[in-house]
DNA sequence: AAATATACGGGACGGTCATCCCGTTTGTCG
DNA sequence: CGACAAACGGGATGACCGTCCCGTATATTT
């Protein structure tokens, strides 16, 4: 069954965060560092296969370090979580100022689009655990520079002003189709399944004359 | 946060149900016919609008009842979820029938892929946490006579025969799509939003000149 | 109307987790 | 190499929730 509700104990904005993600104040120590980056990396893994109720003791068991551990670096799963997701973040908005120059607008929305999905489908839920628990991911995002969504609007403007895709779509209505294709009802979920989604959803997409 | 895992309780198969989803047995009594139907009713629209982990003492307390009686007429939480399925079930089994006859194999598909939206859009996730808990829904549907996934199977066979939609696109891509159009991400609920989708899923299904 | 089976209410029970705490270990710096 | 702060481990704690039970109330039957 869903759990949904949670103490939203997510109030902290930290300014700024380096490539570790943690605050200016200090320097972590090497043994913590290397834990927390490993902790982060496990609970990415078996969230992403087992699904995000796995218990934080689990995480921390498998992980080889102490549930003390676990909970000192992500003082709650939510926050977990967020660390996660912001971590994919990163490396997102990587790919999408890769794919923005040297293609047109239209191939580049599309191909980002692609990546997304896939993307998505290796942690399926964890977007939307955190906005049920009232954290807003994009806009933690984009206060640490990786704003996918912005990216992703931006690519959709373009493709439209290009004449790619269809004048009338609006950035939720991407966002839906997106999640869409990572439905959990495909039974096979290989990815020429899931390639199969994104070629129909594209066609949906793409504008075509009048 | 998510819970997934369920201890399967749900093994009994009944052979045969009647329209207040009872066995054949035995008789209920008056004032209990009555409160399954005010639980079935009041669950449906509670976990609809607030989520499937409202607690089942919640649901007795604004169902007027006391958690007895939820629990002997639905055992486990999953069993209610059934149950409400169910109810769901027998109603579009019947829309997919008045469809099928009288109108061209394309636009009936389409019809019911819309309706099924907007139906699933009342009841988001109820399906998956049963499927979750190793519950076959299709199967429990099917015997009792309301197979809704089968007709819609059929529908699209005669709808690609038709020429009116892809040839390639597969029953499980067809259940994906829907699950994308009923996304979470989508801010706005209203029905606009959801039409525009659904326009912009069957125009990609649809079948065009190469 | 009395008798009896059926159903009701809601408190108790047991299990599962997230989170906290504190005695112990270990990296770091002088 | 010694001292101190930082981090570790993992058991303790408390909350939440599904399910069960049983004394009480009520529909049904004769």
């Amino acid at each position: 069954m869903v759990k949904e509700r949670y103490g939203s104990a997510m109030a902290n904005k930290p300014t700024a965060t380096d490539a570790d993600g943690q605050k200016p104040g200090r320097a972590l120590r090497a043994d913590a560092r290397r834990n927390r980056a490993r902790v982060l990396q496990v609970a990415a893994e078996i969230f992403a296969t087992e699904g995000l109720s796995v218990p934080v003791h689990e995480i921390a068991r498998r992980a080889g370090v102490g549930t003390g551990t676990v909970s000192r670096h992500f003082p709650t799963k939510e926050e977990l979580f967020a660390a996660i997701l912001l971590d994919r973040m990163e490396h997102l908005s990587g790919q999408a100022d890769a794919l923005a120059e040297g293609r047109d607008a239209g191939t580049a929305f599309f191909t980002f689009f692609a990546t997304l999905v896939h993307e998505g489908a290796q942690h399926r839920g964890l977007a939307e655990a955190l906005a049920g628990a009232g954290y807003d991911v994009e806009t933690a995002a984009a206060e640490a520079g990786h704003d996918v969504p912005g990216r992703l609007r931006t690519m959709l403007g373009r493709a439209q002003e290009a004449g790619a895709v269809r004048a009338d779509i609006t950035y939720p209505d991407v966002k839906a189709l997106m999640a869409g294709c990572l439905s959990r009802e495909v039974d096979d979920t290989r990815a020429d399944a899931l390639i199969r989604l994104v070629a129909v959803v594209c066609e949906g997409l793409r504008a075509r004359p009048s």
